[in-house]
DNA sequence: TTCTTTAATGAAAAAGATTATCATTATCGA
DNA sequence: TCGATAATGATAATCTTTTTCATTAAAGAA
């Protein structure tokens, strides 16, 4: 499971050494099931898929592997307004790169778009530097989203 | 407590009424709070502030009222990430305005901030316009934060 | 003003997500 | 291969938010 095929191994893995973690089977599968997906897993969902491959995982070490993976920037969680939090890979080959979210408030179905990113970026970019000065906040990310009514609750 | 000073009921009287809404003590006393503060209350802390004058409130009533409020686009709701929702009034005479808000992921702290905030509506529009036509996708709201740390956390 | 309807409230319990505890296991450098 | 110790998993605990349900009170009608 390690090598995802025959070209070597995950770029992830890497990265998890770097920091001085141990790569073990369960944060293995994890990023496994991370890169896999083009959806926006909760924790338990995570859990749910990993368990299928890798059934002796727990609960307790899904959440501490995100965590872990948040930390080392290697993974994005975030909040839809759903009460639970949701994750996903920052970068990878399966990626579609930089983007963010539309939020339907009707039903929870999350759309990524790339749409207008360089436009977004560039006044970020130049936001962040204002920020970054007025008010000595060193800016280390940046969060995005649009809530609204996608095309089936809209006709409703 | 229904009026904030000589000139007249407060803005939210008409509001809460229009809706259909009851207006009752407990409601204009949360109003209240909400309106004299400039910090980002978690539903506890509004309950606590609230308890003062209105000592018979409860925590249920205090949840059940915000969450009231935000459906009447009256209050706003936010995650900033530390694991509770954080409110605020969305407009009334002591607001600010139309802002967003630098996270410090080191103490907590909020900064609200309304520099670029034109440059940003007028990127949003066009974005929201381009976002709706290409995935049918209705907007009702945006979000926008930074996160990073405070001058106090960076130089620690 | 008083009455009546029904929305709103509060206390307590429940639910749901996430985190802490701790004994056991497994990674990985020496 | 061995040993130090990081990582794991089961369980319990914590914390925020929601549900339940009997009681209270707002506001229009009489």
């Amino acid at each position: 499971m390690p090598w995802r095929d025959g070209t070597g191994p995950p770029w992830w893995h890497g990265k998890i050494k770097g920091c001085g973690y141990r790569l073990t089977a369960p944060r293995q599968a994890i990023l496994d099931v991370l890169s896999k997906t083009s959806k926006h897993p909760s924790a338990e969902e995570v859990y749910l898929e990993v368990h299928k491959v890798y059934p002796a995982i727990g609960l307790t070490t899904v959440y501490r592997t995100l965590e872990l993976l948040v930390q080392a920037g290697m993974v994005y969680k975030f909040d839809f307004g759903d009460g639970r939090a949701r994750y996903e890979l920052s970068e990878g080959p399966k990626n579609i790169g930089h983007h963010h979210h539309l939020v339907c408030t009707g039903c929870g179905r999350i759309i990524d778009y790339t749409d207008f990113i360089d436009e977004e970026i560039e006044l970020l970019k130049r936001t962040e530097k204002g920020l970054s000065k007025k008010y000595n906040f060193r800016i280390k990310n940046h969060l995005i989203q649009f809530y609204g009514l996608c095309e089936k609750c809209n006709t409703k």
